[in-house]
DNA sequence: CGGTCATATTCGTCAAAGCGTATACATTTC
DNA sequence: GAAATGTATACGCTTTGACGAATATGACCG
């Protein structure tokens, strides 16, 4: 039985190759991240935060959930054994660029969560059940 | 000391993603490959062969090598230790389709060098000191 | 139910990149 | 040096994708 499911190199490198895809993907790591923080911490407009995004998911990389107004991205290990790895160590690559360590470091600053999110590092954290404040 | 190259992620990921350029690194492996070899397994025209390879080069993800009128291309590891990491485990993971292991098979039987190739596996090959017959 | 907020999508534009064809360049051979 | 061979580049065309601006959708709230 072939459990190897059919998957596609040639986007799944396209998704990687990409700066803004490559800092929302350091951004999610290990931990669910409402689009609102993107848009903040990337500094940019909320329509090319999204068309970003959909395209992670059309990928196969990231999938999103809803929870009221905000809609939460993470990332989603690929089925194919090479390609998971590869995306393990691409994440564990961009935690050591500078760059993408301030976007880390301003993440766990953002808005008014400032530790929620960099005290409980779960993979999909149920503990997030309020992604926002008033200025966010 | 900054031992760490500056490295272009988003450029060596968008270097991986077209399936002709991973068929290219595919064949290169770990061996010095002749551009007439590509053009024969891969059945494409020569110029969109020699200009996926020039990507790579660009990328430096290859290097060319002149031999008389023929040139030999290998694969050199990036200094990103990440990256490098990350580019074996694509030439690994290449390795497991079926479609990739049909190139290489036609690259052991390809022109008048049925044996030449796949039976020295050494990174840089000196030994490929005659790239081509008549016929190539 | 109308308004507001968060997010997604559409539209038009522009640059990057893939392709086939033709041509240029480099090397060998005669 | 002229022809032949292997490879690279230039050109025009088409597709893809990134972008900003505008608009649509979906959920909450009064």
């Amino acid at each position: 039985m072939a459990r190897k499911a059919e998957f596609n190199m040639e986007q799944f490198f396209q998704a990687l190759g990409d700066n803004t895809r490559l800092r929302l993907l350091n951004l999610m790591g290990e931990q669910e991240v409402c689009v609102c923080y993107f848009v903040e911490i990337l500094d940019a407009p909320q329509p090319k935060i999204s068309r970003h995004l959909a395209y992670l998911r059309k990928a196969g990389i990231v999938s999103a959930r809803r929870e009221g107004k905000w809609m939460h991205y993470r990332i989603v290990m690929p089925p194919h054994v090479g390609a998971m790895q590869i995306l393990r160590q691409t994440l564990a690559s961009l935690k050591e660029e500078k760059s993408m360590q301030a976007d880390l470091a301003r993440l766990t600053k953002a808005c008014c969560a400032p530790a929620k999110y960099a005290l409980e590092g779960a993979p999909i954290p149920a503990s997030v059940t309020e992604p926002c404040c008033e200025t966010c």
